[in-house]
DNA sequence: ATAAACCGGACTAATAGTGTACGGATTAAA
DNA sequence: TTTAATCCGTACACTATTAGTCCGGTTTAT
């Protein structure tokens, strides 16, 4: 089915929560309340994107998350790696694990999936996160649409 | 991950046998003894690919497959689609379930990853399977490379 | 009629993904 | 210095998807 996880999705929820209020700290805790998403899978991916360094992280009790940039400079590929790892079509795409393919002897196309790979990573290059925000009305804290 | 399923990649390495010896009917077992691509899987796959038409199926005791076009002709997309079903990035972004969405109260990104999507499939649609086929020795039946 | 070959669906086991919980580390403030 | 808020990391149970197989049915050349 060629589809990301949820994990992805929520972080797109995420992410406009922290845009809408670009340079503040916001908590898991309140960017839960926000979204509806429950609160353990906000951290998770909050985790996730501070680890690629898409949203910093301030720790202690004035702490909480933003972004470090603005959507325009996140790529989707950037935050798809972030939440599901390497972008590869495959397993046998990624160089990693070659060893064991029993159909090596006469697979005839090792490696050709490299080149959907980079067809399909390019495209997603080209997009970054602010395509994926909609143009909606920016959402307060603990307003209501 | 983005990654589809082993069974596009079996796709692949069975059509390459097919493409080499293009207008002759081979059949399922034949198949998987020059794959090593165990028999009932080779069936499935075949059965995948002759429903969107890619191979042709003929039935009796002088059965077997064969390719009803050459491989510039059948995209990536078609071959994607055909054993993984349709592309989407997200289960909400295909446009057939909407309503199980719990968050879409705040969801500001209902469909936006359709863009994604059409990005990804357009960067598919662009290949073809002759792109994915080695520029390999053509390999006769039974004989080995 | 028989046997070769595909058709369609259903079934089981393995794998991956989802969501949660827990103990630990860090830091502002009392 | 103690406390509480907050992030960190790992591990775990539950669920869904995928992989691979099997079986009974249909078609067709001999």
């Amino acid at each position: 089915m060629i589809k990301l996880s949820k994990l992805s999705d929520y972080a797109i929820v995420v992410l406009s929560c922290l845009a809408a209020e670009r340079g503040q700290l916001q908590t898991a805790v309140m960017l839960a309340q926000q979204t509806g998403i429950p609160e353990p899978t906000v951290a998770k991916v909050l985790k996730l994107l501070s680890k690629k360094e898409i949203v910093n992280s301030v720790r202690g009790v004035k702490g909480g998350y933003s972004m470090t940039r603005i959507p325009d400079q996140v790529t989707v590929t950037e935050l798809i790696e972030a939440l599901e790892g390497p972008i590869s079509i495959t397993s046998c795409a990624d160089s990693e694990i070659e060893s064991d393919c029993h159909i090596a002897q006469l697979c005839p196309m090792r490696g050709n999936w490299n080149k959907v790979n980079s067809a399909v990573k390019s495209a997603l290059d080209g997009m970054n996160l602010s395509d994926l925000l909609l143009p909606v009305s920016p959402q307060r804290k603990g307003g209501r649409a």
